[in-house]
DNA sequence: GTCTATAATGGGATAGAC
DNA sequence: GTCTATCCCATTATAGAC
């Protein structure tokens, strides 16, 4: 059958499923069964559209991480302003979260499940990532746009809340995006309190 | 034997071994015969001092989470102000993190795999914490200490900074503590922007 | 309290009929 | 492409010798 017949493919339904059940009982949890039994087939049958458990693990975890990585290098190589990047690492991450909460919530906590010639891949495509917004940071720094501060404890500031993202969307599902952008930015650039 | 053999205990240093292990491969990645091999024994062995594999994940995250909520149970209800008490509850999450990051880890990414009771009372522990940092919050927002905001979506940005804050030990082991303490209170408070 | 042997279960993956 | 039957292995946990 082609793949046009329903509106997502077999695998693809596979993919989501599978996601969803590794984020919410981990890879290590999840059975091929309980997989199976989501898209309505029995464990074995899902060898016909996959090769390995890894691999469902494997192409949700290193699509969303190979995806990060070059928007991030869009963002870094472009000439806008370091706060402009800023903003726009912000941005990027509240669109890949709320596009697919699940992948995001995967690529960072199951990540050490991946196979280890995988697993060097994602450390590596995360280490470029840090590093590019990390001298994202420290331009702004050095043009005195943000206060003096390790900027690899910046740096893990504000990645922490953004990271953390997908936990809120899965909460409150149908938040304003554009008020969350909104506060967002406000806390990170500009803190809680009222008075400078 | 008494446990004032060595300098601990044996279930302590079984407890320790597995918070490490759970920590990094996950509970469910974990197996008791990895834990016996690192106490020195083999794994039917460990069953004279414990239960269940269940029951060392269940003392590690619960353990940890009676302490948190107690103790900002003592900072709610004291009579100090709101901002003073937003400064202690950073001053607690840094102080619980840096004494036991693993035990710290485990109770943020693990407590899913507890069994059902404790589940359940794993929850209301988390929840009663929230809502007492959140009345905290809406305190220090109705005095005007704070920018009017979503107080779940404040305390979700201030909550994901503290809840990393043990990767953040686990990859810069000599950090100095109170640095850290400094520039994550004013990252909060005031942001990262130099001017208003 | 520690060991070896072993039960009992579950899960990933393959074979082969349809 | 899907099924059932099956293999193989890891893992939790128990039994019983020492």
């Amino acid at each position: 059958m082609k793949s046009t017949d329903g509106l997502r493919s077999r695998k693809q339904q596979i993919l989501e499923e599978a996601a969803k059940l590794f984020r919410t009982k981990g890879f290590k949890g999840t059975s091929l069964q309980q997989i199976a039994e989501k898209v309505g087939m029995e464990g074995p049958s899902l060898y016909n559209h996959i090769k390995s458990k890894h691999e469902l693990l494997s192409i949700l975890v290193m699509n969303n991480a190979r995806v990060f990585n070059e928007r991030i290098t869009e963002i870094h190589t472009s000439s806008l302003g370091s706060m402009e990047k800023i903003d726009r690492v912000i941005s990027l991450h509240i669109e890949l979260t709320v596009v697919n909460p699940d992948a995001m919530s995967l690529m960072l906590s199951e990540w050490a499940h991946l196979e280890s010639e995988e697993k060097v891949e994602y450390v590596r495509l995360r280490d470029s990532y840090e590093n590019q917004f990390k001298q994202i940071l420290e331009q702004a720094m050095a043009e005195g746009e943000v206060v003096q501060m390790d900027v690899n404890f910046m740096m893990f500031m504000i990645l922490s809340t953004l990271r953390s993202l997908y936990a809120w969307c899965a909460r409150y599902r149908n938040y304003n995006r554009l008020e969350m952008e909104t506060y967002l930015k406000q806390g990170i650039l500009k803190g809680i309190l009222t008075k400078a």
